[in-house]
DNA sequence: TAAATTTGTTAGATGACTCTAAGTTATTAC
DNA sequence: GTAATAACTTAGAGTCATCTAACAAATTTA
């Protein structure tokens, strides 16, 4: 078993290296509010593990094993901020932070029955997929509010960079997961778009939300 | 806040002492399984930090402090306990180990839904009493059935020494919290008791058994 | 009460995770 | 293409929780 610790750097490595397949220490550094000499001695001790494939003054990469555990992390994290909103009452702004830490128990008993009773979902309050037993990752592909065109109708499906600020913003507009958005007009000048929501009326959203916003085209 | 560590320290420290009010540094060695030197100098720690009274060769007590804060580590024990079995469908031998990790998040909001949800429950599934919000615990003065005498209608009010082995045992025999028993015979010279229970037929109990089952009169 | 045993303490070391300071390599800017 | 900057590494140190070995005090046994 891996350490509360070291589960974090896996955690952080396989988010931040989503994309490119590859992150720089001084991104994981950044982003786990560590300084960079520490990170580099991590990355030896998880290239022992054979976790990390480690080069001095390469840029870092998981290997096939380090995925796979950082994936099932992720899991018992999505999982938990499931069942928190699912069967607890929580908002999907509350969830994250006890996620945190919940994330690391070691009860594979634990998850499997948040799973079961939340009757095995396959994706999470925010729209992030949950990766399988196996600790694989579909990724779904949406596309951003922000790069759709007036007169489209979509789905919001998901939320990207989820801070406890933008979901009590969202909150207060009522947009959730599933709602259908209309859009108005979109502004040249700043990227705003107004959009117009169910039974509600229309609202306004900054160029900088919409590119946060991941919606289906309907 | 305390370290994982020294939460646990508190949480023996509180179990050990619940009769006689002080442990020796022994007894809490052995209970966490962690040599005396590192006990000892742990002691001192949590003595700076006004959690432990201590002094050369004496037997050690909590502060009041200490027992505040211990309470409210049982506290979050036991009310994780009590949502295992209640809300998550586990049998009372499953949950103790998930608890232990459990007990340790920080999140009063978490503590807080739980005990909600639950409808504010004053014992854990295992008769034990649930520290209130400032630690405090309301001992419950029940008999062994050990002591109980032929004749004697009791009812089972909780267990202690829970073990999963013990609580299984008692699965098997269909005896749970709030069973009605009727003491049948007790045997004079091994102690052991043959008790009736509901519509099932009549069981005979060791001693020991007897001895770690905790009844209510009728 | 003296000896033997148990319990508690001190000293010194280790591993895990973190830091700062000081170098080294790679990248970017001119 | 050199100089400046940024990224990375090494060296050395600190804290926390643990250990073993050695010694001291208290308790039990004879
Ligand atoms: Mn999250
Ligand atoms: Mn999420
Ligand atoms: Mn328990
Ligand atoms: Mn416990």
């Amino acid at each position: 078993m891996h350490s509360y610790t070291e589960e974090n750097y896996l955690k952080a490595l396989f988010n931040l290296s989503a994309d490119k397949g590859e992150v720089s220490a001084n991104e994981l550094s950044k982003q786990l509010g560590i300084k960079m000499p520490t990170v580099n001695s991590m990355m030896k001790k998880l290239s022992e593990k054979k976790l990390v494939h480690y080069e001095s003054y390469k840029p870092l990469r998981l290997t096939e094993k380090g995925k796979r555990e950082a994936g099932l992390i992720i899991r018992k994290h999505r999982l938990t901020e499931m069942f928190l909103v699912q069967k607890m009452g929580f908002g999907w702004e509350e969830v994250h932070e006890i996620a945190e830490q919940i994330e690391h128990l070691h009860s594979p008993n634990f998850f499997e029955r948040m799973d079961a009773l939340l009757g095995y979902p396959k994706i999470d309050p925010h729209g992030s997929p949950i990766p399988d037993k196996t600790g694989k990752m579909e990724w779904i592909k949406y596309e951003k509010l922000s790069s759709c065109k007036e007169g489209d109708t979509v789905r919001l499906a998901a939320v990207i960079h989820t801070t406890d600020d933008f979901l009590k913003f969202l909150n207060l507009r009522e947009l959730s997961l599933g709602v259908k958005l209309k859009i108005k007009t979109v502004e040249k000048f700043d990227g705003s778009m107004t959009v117009s929501h169910n039974k509600k009326g229309s609202d306004t959203l900054s160029h900088i939300v919409c590119d946060r916003l991941l919606v289906e085209k309907l």
